[in-house]
DNA sequence: CTGGATGATTAATC
DNA sequence: GATTAATCATCCAG
């Protein structure tokens, strides 16, 4: 009987009219909000992951990227390529796991839809489906993998973002002065102990002298200061120390002016915002 | 392992 | 923008 039925000659017809009406009636109803603008969030997340160049275009080989990598960063022969290799390395790994899994789900979702498609055709001999339904219910489908993928995208930012606190936080890799640097430092700020405020030239100088950069040496003078001006007694015995060692310098190199009151002997017990105030501000 | 030392970050302040 | 004060996270000597 089904096949006399799918036989019968006013079949065609029949069925166009039926699909004509599932139309009008159900697809009408539910097919208003057919278009939704894309999401923000997801964009947010689709920008993220190219900016950290995890969904970007393959850039060459691992090896070759770490070449490029240690080239742009080549001004500086830092220590820290051990840790971006590193950081790049887990971040490759994150991109690697990425890919595969979005891979994975494009490749379920089409099986997937082509399975649909195909039970739905296969369905459509015996039942009225349109072509506009299955296109619908494809886009359904495309709907629920994508929704899927943006959890996928979500975590996969989780992961960088906790990747990058772990690595780029150079307070987890903090690694301490060489001794001639705090050495250097310590010389300049007992040395200025009535105003331990670098100017900027004078940071420069500091840092070149040191191996550091400029804000490492603005860390140091403001943890130098606040720690001194908080238990002035712990730093005596270091203040009469490097006192000492300025006092002898400036014996070898003649011809210093006490203006300072340099007075080793007795060293300065109120501490930096001293009662003699001396105004050394300089212009902005 | 633990506590102090230390470099870096952050919120508040000027 | 610079500095302070508090805090975090790590280092390191005991």
């Amino acid at each position: 009987r089904k096949h006399a039925l799918n036989c019968h000659r006013m079949k065609p017809a029949l069925f166009s009219v039926l699909c004509e009406i599932k139309e009008k009636t159900v697809l009408s109803i539910r097919g208003v909000q057919e278009e939704e603008p894309p999401d923000p969030q997801l964009m947010r997340l689709d920008n993220m992951l190219l900016a950290e160049g995890v969904s970007g275009p393959e850039k060459g080989g691992g090896s070759a990227a770490a070449a490029a990598a240690a080239a742009a960063s080549g001004g500086s022969p830092n220590d820290n390529s051990i840790e971006h290799s590193d950081y790049r390395a887990k971040l490759s790994q994150i991109r690697q796991i990425y890919h595969s899994e979005l891979e994975k789900y494009e490749q379920a979702c089409s099986e997937f839809t082509t399975h649909v498609m195909n039970l739905l055709r296969e369905q459509s001999r015996t039942r009225p489906i349109s072509p506009k339904e299955i296109e619908r219910m494809v886009s359904i489908i495309h709907r629920k993998f994508s929704s899927i993928q943006m959890q996928l995208k979500q975590s996969t930012c989780e992961a960088v973002m906790i990747l990058r606190s772990r690595f780029l936080d150079a307070r987890r890799k903090r690694r301490n002065f060489s001794k001639q640097a705090t050495e250097v430092l310590n010389e300049y700020f007992y040395s200025h102990l009535s105003n331990p405020y670098p100017s900027e030239e004078a940071k420069e100088e500091l840092a070149k002298k040191c191996g550091i950069t400029v804000s490492q040496v603005s860390n140091w003078f403001g943890n130098k200061r606040i720690r001194y001006k908080k238990n002035i007694g712990k730093f005596q015995e270091e203040a009469n120390l490097y006192a000492a060692k300025t006092a002898a310098d400036a014996t070898t190199v003649v011809g210093q002016q006490g203006s300072q009151a340099n007075s080793p002997s007795t060293p300065n017990s109120g501490g930096f915002p001293a009662p003699c105030y001396t105004p050394d501000r300089r212009i902005q």
